[in-house]
DNA sequence: GGCATCCGTAAGTCGTAGCTTACCGTTCGT
DNA sequence: ACGAACGGTAAGCTACGACTTACGGATGCC
C-alpha cells in the first residue's frame, strides 16, 4: 500500500476551490457531480481537483455504480494538523527567549 | 484582537518556500538576510514571501536596528490548526453514517 | 558627514496551475 | 444490445504567482 503522498497536503489546500471541496466533503461524502453542481466550475475541473486532493491523501473515493463517491480522509487532515501543532509548539519555545520584547512595527 | 487577514493562511502555506520559511522561523526568530542565506532564493524574494506570511497573520516582524527580525505568530498557526480540527471532527461524523454501508445505492 | 549594511518596492520575465471543451471508457436501465 | 448517465483524461489557452535585477529609503558606525 502506497501511503506516500505525491504532493504536500498544504499544496493541495493552497487552492480556495479545493478548500471549498474539503469543506463540502467534511459535511458528508459526495459524488463528483454533486460537487460540480454546488461549485462554480465545470465537472472536469472538480475531477482534477479531487485527483490532487486524493494524491495528497486528504480524500478517498469509492465506486458506487456509475457514480464515484468521495469523502474526507481524517488521517490526512490529522497529519496536517499535527504538523501545525509542531510549528506551534516550537514557536512557543522561541517565545521564551523574546517574551520581554514588545512588538513595534510601522507599515 | 485579530486583525482582518487579507489572505487565507492556507494560501500562504501553499508555497513550499513559504513553508520552509515557517519551519525555519519555528525554530527561532530570524532576520531577512539570515533566511535568504539559508534559502536558495534571493533576498527580495524572501522579503516578498514574508509579506504574504505577514498578511496571513502567520508571522510578525520587529525592527532591530537596520535589521528586521521575523518570528512565527502562534495565534495564526493555531487558527489554521483549529480549522483542520473542525474538518477532522466533521469527517468523523460523516464516518458514523456510512461506516456500515458498503454500498448505499437504493433500488 | 560619509559610507556601508540591511531591507522593501518596482518593473519585467517565465513557468505553471487552473479552467475550459472535446472525447472515451464504464456502468446501469429498458 | 442500445442509449443515457457519470466521470476520468487529453489538449489547449489564459492568468497569476514566483523569481530576478535595479533602485531607493532607513539605520548604524567611523
Amino acid at each position: 500500500m502506497d501511503a506516500y503522498q505525491a504532493v504536500d497536503g498544504f499544496d493541495a489546500l493552497g487552492d480556495p476551490t479545493r478548500r471549498a471541496i474539503v469543506a463540502c466533503l467534511a459535511e458528508r461524502p459526495r459524488a463528483v457531480g454533486e460537487l460540480a453542481d454546488v461549485l462554480p466550475i465545470s465537472r472536469p475541473a472538480v475531477s482534477q481537483h479531487l485527483k490532487v486532493l486524493k494524491d495528497a491523501g486528504l480524500v478517498t473515493d469509492r465506486a458506487a455504480g456509475t457514480r464515484r463517491v468521495y469523502r474526507l480522509n481524517p488521517a490526512g487532515v490529522a497529519a496536517l494538523r499535527d504538523q501545525l501543532e509542531t510549528f506551534w509548539n516550537r514557536a512557543l519555545d522561541s517565545y521564551q527567549d523574546v517574551v520581554e520584547q514588545p512588538n513595534e512595527e510601522k507599515s
